[in-house]
DNA sequence: CCAGCGTCACTACGCTTGTAGTTGATCACA
DNA sequence: TGTGATCAACTACAAGCGTAGTGACGCTGG
């Protein structure tokens, strides 16, 4: 790892624990177990830091979802939903601090536009994915239903995180979505 | 208005036009056009202020959707999408602002629980009126579909919020998801 | 071997921030 | 009318912030 990403992953880290406002030059210094100025160097302006980190991010989700993509394949919507339910209990598990990185960079994104070419890139190839994710599931129309899984699974995430349930199953929310969106059984 | 609300309101402003981090004490007495100190009087603390504002925030969330129980009343799942559609187009449009500082407050409440209890309650309290929405709507299991519908349209907001599409309909997304839940034409 | 160059650690400075304290006005009530 | 209390306005101050500047180091090409 370079030290770029090093300085970025450390802030990426900062905003998942305490949000846009602990990401400043010398938290993200100490954080990345760098001496005072390192990251000033790398990034003179908090801007630059900022759109350096989102382009980063975007990098790491991508790769995250090729991850994914490579390794279950659900073949059913039933598969697909468990699917789905597993990788939702992980983003606010495991991967909470990542996760709600995520969502802090989409906030910070609606107020600086310069931040969304980034994140629309890495989006797209999401969707893409998912969208013949879909197909094999067994979606009929999976151009259609792909915005709208992905944003109920958005939003599902977004809630848990705000005010998380000790009982948190994703499970009685996708389950039934999925399949009466893509049909029950299966195909038609 | 009383000088708290007026305080108050204005922090909420300025969430949702330049996020968390336009939030401080001097920055809220400009907005409101109050003399500075005046925030800083009210709520010495930082916190002070946040949760405060977020308790008004949730106010203002009931009474909203209060407002909206009261004047449209869906009866059939078609007229439940279109009245949502038309909810998250002014949600985005004229209510942006408003809207930003939802998911900012969102956001910042996963980082800080001692601000979840004001939304938690408020919260309930709109999954109530939606809940009797949908039953009236057609739904045959309206426990199950509100927190599923709930959830796709915040995710739906958030990512028009975070990358805004000129031609943003909600109903194309909205439409097939209600039918498929609470079905195509009316109760079985 | 050494000049050139990019990168590093470190320092400096002015501004903003959060928070606290002090003065002056307003008002209820005896 | 006098008085005590509440609140607004203003000021003060220390800490933290973003940003810029300065040598020193180490690598690379010749």
């Amino acid at each position: 790892m370079s030290r770029r990403t090093d300085v970025l992953d450390a802030a990426i880290a900062l905003l998942g624990t305490g949000g846009v406002r602990a990401v400043t030059h010398r938290a993200v210094d100490v954080e990345a177990g760098l001496p005072a100025g390192a990251t000033s160097n790398l990034f003179r302006t908090r801007d630059a830091l900022l759109g350096a980190v989102v382009e980063r991010f975007a990098e790491r989700e991508k790769a995250a979802w090729d991850d994914l993509a490579a390794r279950d394949t659900p073949g059913s919507p039933a598969e697909l939903a468990a699917v789905m339910a597993a990788v939702a209990r992980a983003a606010v598990g495991p991967h909470r601090t990542l996760t709600l990185a995520r969502y802090v960079i989409l906030v910070e994104a609606a107020h600086h536009p310069a931040l969304r070419a980034p994140l629309l890139a890495a989006g797209r190839r999401v969707d893409d994915w998912f969208t013949t994710w879909l197909r094999v599931a067994g979606s009929t129309d999976a151009e259609r239903d792909a915005p709208i899984l992905m944003n109920a699974y958005s939003g599902l995430i977004l809630h848990e995180l705000a005010s998380p349930d000790p009982n948190f199953d994703p499970r009685g929310r996708l389950t039934p979505l999925v399949e009466a969106l893509l049909g029950g059984t299966d195909g038609p």
